[in-house]
RNA sequence: GGCGCGUUCGUCUAGUGGCCUAGGACACUGGAUUCUCAUUCCAGUAAUCAGGGGUUCGAAUCCCCUACGCGCUACCA
């Protein structure tokens, strides 16, 4: 391929979606690996579906994915006169008419029109008489898709052209067209679908998010280019959890297939927590602090990162895993009573925990407070990891925290043994 | 309906005539570690390669047919 160009031509219908992600990101590979140019156009030729924050909505996301332009973007709405100019042209040429004041290309009626595209390497051809006249320039002005990919992707030397598997039926249409100018007709690459559960194209319906959602639900924009890289390619060491920079290394068009795949939200959280199990403490505090605009604590996170590093599947998850640090949480008595102490009585139990607290030693050290607790267990004849899922239970209201010791120490001597004695008077009896 | 594309474990896939009684990853199950959860580590379940015909000494891999799925069939992209 000499001079490669590509582009990502979304059309601004609504938010950035997950599936589009593919497409950009695979014209980007392209155009890095072989030193070419890669850009952003918008295709917002339908005036009915345009909504005015999807281009910004895009180009947005396209950053925070990474994803770099490396020329201003083009803007379709912009240049009408452009396509009113060369459908003129083919109506000149014989190529094209004009009837109810919008200009139809005229499909020869006979032959065929083939081609090869680089996905698969597929040879595909179509009859001419299968297909129709079709509108190049609607009757508002405006042009219709295939007028405009035409001319846009000639006058920006787009080559290959990398667009979605729908597409594929239109390429007589297309092909005709760049010959009707003379122009020469780029290469194609149609990338298969992306599929729902239910094996249909990828949608809302689907819980198919937009971009800016996987963002908020706290997904890393390299985990999804990652993930959604995937999907129908495969780096080829096999190696799956692999970097931006290494995919434009090993990235190869014609080893993508054409098979459409489903996506799976559940490989895609697995990824997201590879990436934040693989980043330093440093890095992942900064991208939570970043994550967590609102947070009130957000400054005070730093000793927490490195015990819900393992334990996050998502930047999001950092919040109810960790709510109990910074208040005293609401207490249920049926969490407490899925604690088995035997039949001891917990109110009893948690009197001598309160006591035991005020005769450790202050500050508390890991291995003091467990050896503590572990006599206590062995007094009561109890497993030590009953008590301290008790002693869990009376400082963060849940079962499930990250490590207790650790945690203890961030909330401080005082809150532990309020909190404990706060349970105590307010459960008399526990039943 | 017409035209087109596609069909390997539940999902993403490896595989381009013999290394495949089909390998990996996610998910799932069991076990080890363990203060919960998770991480990590081991082990396991799971595809007669959509079905049927060929070609060949030999086919998941090549050819044909059928079935099924999806896409397109707009003055939407």
């Amino acid at each position: 391929m000499d001079k490669v160009k590509t582009r990502f031509a979304p059309s601004p219908t609504g938010m950035m979606h997950i599936g589009s992600v593919r497409t950009a990101l695979y014209a980007y590979l392209v155009a890095r690996q072989h030193g070419g140019t890669f850009s952003l156009r918008i295709e917002d030729t339908d005036r009915n579906r345009f909504v005015p924050e999807a281009a910004e909505d895009i180009v947005q996301n396209m950053k925070w994915l990474g994803l770099n332009f490396d020329e201003q973007p083009v803007v379709q709405s912009e240049r009408k006169d452009l396509y009113v100019k060369y459908a003129k042209e083919l109506i000149e040429k014989g190529a094209a008419y004009e009837q109810d004041s919008a200009i139809w290309f005229k499909m020869p009626k006979e032959g065929k029109v083939g081609f090869v595209d680089l996905i698969g390497n597929r040879k595909v051809t179509f009859n001419l008489s299968d297909q129709k006249d079709f509108v190049l320039l609607k009757s508002d002005g405006f042009p219709t898709y295939h007028l405009a990919h035409v001319v846009d992707d000639h006058l920006m030397g787009t080559n290959p052209v990398i667009r979605a598997d729908e597409w594929l039926p239109s390429i007589p249409k297309h092909v005709l067209t760049f010959q009707a100018f003379g122009w020469e007709v780029p290469q194609y690459a149609h990338l298969p679908l992306i599929l729902g559960s239910d094996r249909s194209k990828l949608s809302k319906r689907h819980g198919a998010k937009g971009v800016s959602e996987f963002h908020q639900d706290g997904f890393l924009p390299e985990a999804i280019l990652n993930y959604m890289a995937l999907l129908g390619w495969t780096p080829p060491d096999g190696k799956e959890v692999i970097s931006l920079d290494e995919m434009v290394k090993t990235f190869d068009l014609k080893s993508v297939h054409s098979t459409p795949a489903v996506f799976d939200l559940t490989k895609l959280e697995w990824m997201n927590g590879e990436y934040i199990r693989k980043m330093s403490d440093e890095e992942l505090t900064k991208r939570l602090q970043e994550f967590l605009v609102d947070h009130p604590n957000k400054d005070k996170i730093a000793p927490l990162v490195p015990l819900v590093k393992e334990r996050i599947k998502k930047l999001s998850d950092f919040i109810p895993l960790t709510d109990f640090i910074w208040e005293k949480p609401e207490y249920d008595v049926e969490v407490f009573k899925k604690i088995k102490l035997n039949d001891l009585d917990i109110k009893d139990v948690l009197n001598k925990i309160a006591y035991k607290l005020e005769e450790i030693k202050k500050p508390w050290k890991d291995k003091e407070f467990e050896k503590a607790f572990r006599q206590l267990a062995k007094e009561l004849d109890v497993p030590a990891g009953n008590v301290f899922q008790l002693i869990r239970v009376a400082v963060s209201g849940q079962l499930v925290t990250p490590p207790l010791f650790e945690s203890i120490k961030i909330i401080g001597e005082d809150e532990t043994l309020n909190r404990v004695r706060e349970v105590i008077s307010q459960f008399p009896n526990f039943s």
